[in-house]
DNA sequence: CTGTTAGCGCGTTCAT
DNA sequence: ATGAACGCGCTAACAG
């Protein structure tokens, strides 16, 4: 019946309510220039035809499509979904909505899609912690607004990002403060910026405590890069590993399991990000908790700003806290 | 300098082309009836201008938008986001966007929801586990094209699902050839229709085991309320307990082990799902394993077939097979 | 094979 | 306060 292919169009409403088209549409966009009684016709005769603009040609003549792009690496990670879950809520709450690309981690490919996607919207949230500064320095020029979640952007975007850095620093003066002076850092993927940040972090760490020794092992950002190094941590002789994140800290603690080294009375284990699953590890994973989420809804506010609002919004950073758990306890060699 | 709001037209390659727009729209959508040469020329034009055509205009011409909805109850959900993940990329494959619509469970306002982002799209595919039926069909009809997954739809339109019934059955078979005669079910939130096909099964479990008594719990579908009904588990006597979903029994499991009790030595456990981090709780967890992203790719296969092919597409069932870890074991009471 | 014309559905001047 | 006419950018039907 109301089929959508064969809609109402304002025309319709126009011949019914006898009046012409530019009345409707004055109507159903409240222009106050209309006779109240005239008005009320019309929206009688809208409401019984069940009639509402069609967005595409409203958004084609406004030049707005009331519509967002959201673009990150990969729609499996927890991380990203709770900044998209953020974002999401947030921009429907301001009737926007939201068309969401997944680049698959392509990072060729993020240019083109971030500008395939941005036609279809009014603007782009990104995060692309892999990109090339350059690169993304002269793609946010040309999609503007663009809001960037996570890495530096140099004034060429607004910015929402967690301190990475300073997270990660109270990371390892928790396990300082525990005894430990041989580190184990499972980086991530190389070229990230969150990656860099925690690398600097870790120089800035040895060089306040000369006592620190730090092997970093290269791993990745999931669960099997955790396990598959399990090995290279244990070999290290560390007492102590930092993970990238929550994913490849339970994929550790999972091989550690295994082979039957205790955590934290072997080797103590942390995480990053605070996903709702560290909380359910065995044992429960000390972490840095990212508000991700609040992110998400961070990024909405500063794209919202760009799009209705006049000036450009300030950058934010949010700190993390760090959640201590009992994956991580005094070092074995200090006791 | 390409700023994305003061784009090249097709009247500006036209002219510097030295031909009409309608010829450089033939060249651009590949219509064989134009001369090579010119052809060339049109194309080198449009390339140094870096021209290609504004989306929403060609929407409005054509009536199709390149872009389907999808609308899920809640994205912090890991089914849905794996569900997402899925349907996302292989619609990006097909070169189509995706529009999420995260109704934030308000079973209420998501019939509209469903009917606004319709109209941006071409399509829409719905998880809404929990509206009443008599409501899905009549609003099926009215944004067709459309995909409903997880539950039936009486021909309104194409159905992708498991078969969560027959998962169920699987593992009270299981539990049951552990000698477990006294099982708990975690029920979910009342009403959603995965809900009800595992109730069904229970129902004929007990029918066909004789010796089964199962007494329903009333949880939820999230952490808190496994943890919250982990005393009434206790109380009701059960050797094990059946979670709605692997968040309900990643709380149970949690809940339990804060009481000093072990699994599965005094009580077996079981989650369903699969989802990433079922693998990794403690003891990891016997689940159904639900293909969800394959739910979301053969999602996308429907709601193509019925976008661009000719015939409606069969409905299918994906049949979980359950995942045995270590949560269950033999029943304490029939050793 | 190419150009001219007419819409797609709507918002918005510009007259009245 | 209202209506007629124009244009958003593009595709397609119609001439030539």
């Amino acid at each position: 019946m109301t089929n959508p292919t064969s809609r109402v169009r304002i025309t319709d409403v126009a011949q019914t309510a006898g009046v012409s088209l530019s009345t409707v549409s004055r109507v159903m966009n409240g222009n106050p220039t209309v006779d109240p009684d005239l008005a009320e016709r019309v929206r009688a005769v809208a409401a019984e035809l069940g009639y509402s603009a069609n967005p595409l040609a409203r958004s084609l003549v406004l030049g707005r499509t009331q519509t967002i792009a959201v673009v990150i690496p990969d729609l499996a990670n927890p991380t990203f979904q709770a900044i998209l879950h953020g974002l999401s809520r947030a921009a429907a709450e301001d009737g926007y909505h939201v068309l969401i690309a997944d680049s698959a981690e392509q990072v060729g490919e993020e240019i083109d899609l971030v500008s395939a996607t941005r036609r279809r919207t009014d603007g782009v949230v990104l995060c692309a912690p892999r990109m090339p500064a350059e690169q993304l320095a002269t793609l946010l020029a040309s999609v503007a607004p663009a809001v960037v979640v996570n890495r530096p952007a140099q004034d060429a975007a607004p910015t929402v990002s967690a301190d990475y850095g300073s997270a990660m620093a109270e990371l390892v003066e928790h396990v300082h403060g525990l005894g430990h002076r041989h580190l184990a850092y499972l980086s991530g993927v190389p070229g990230s910026a969150s990656g860099a940040a925690r690398r600097a972090t870790l120089d800035a760490a040895c060089a306040t405590h000369p006592d620190l020794q730090i092997t970093e092992i290269s791993a990745g950002v999931g669960f099997d890069s955790g396990a598959r190094v399990a090995d290279e941590v244990i070999a290290a002789g560390a007492t102590a590993a930092l993970a990238f994140n929550d994913l490849v800290a339970m994929g550790l603690l999972s091989a550690l399991a295994a082979r039957g080294i205790r955590v934290p009375d072997d080797i103590s284990v942390t995480g990053f990000d605070d996903i709702p699953f560290a909380a359910y590890t065995t044992p429960p994973l000390t972490t840095a908790t990212v508000p991700s989420a609040q992110l998400g809804r961070d990024a909405w506010a500063a794209m919202r700003a760009l799009l209705e609002g006049a000036s450009v919004p300030e950058s934010t950073l949010l700190i993390p806290e760090i959640t201590v758990r009992e994956s991580t306890g005094p070092s074995p060699k200090s006791r």
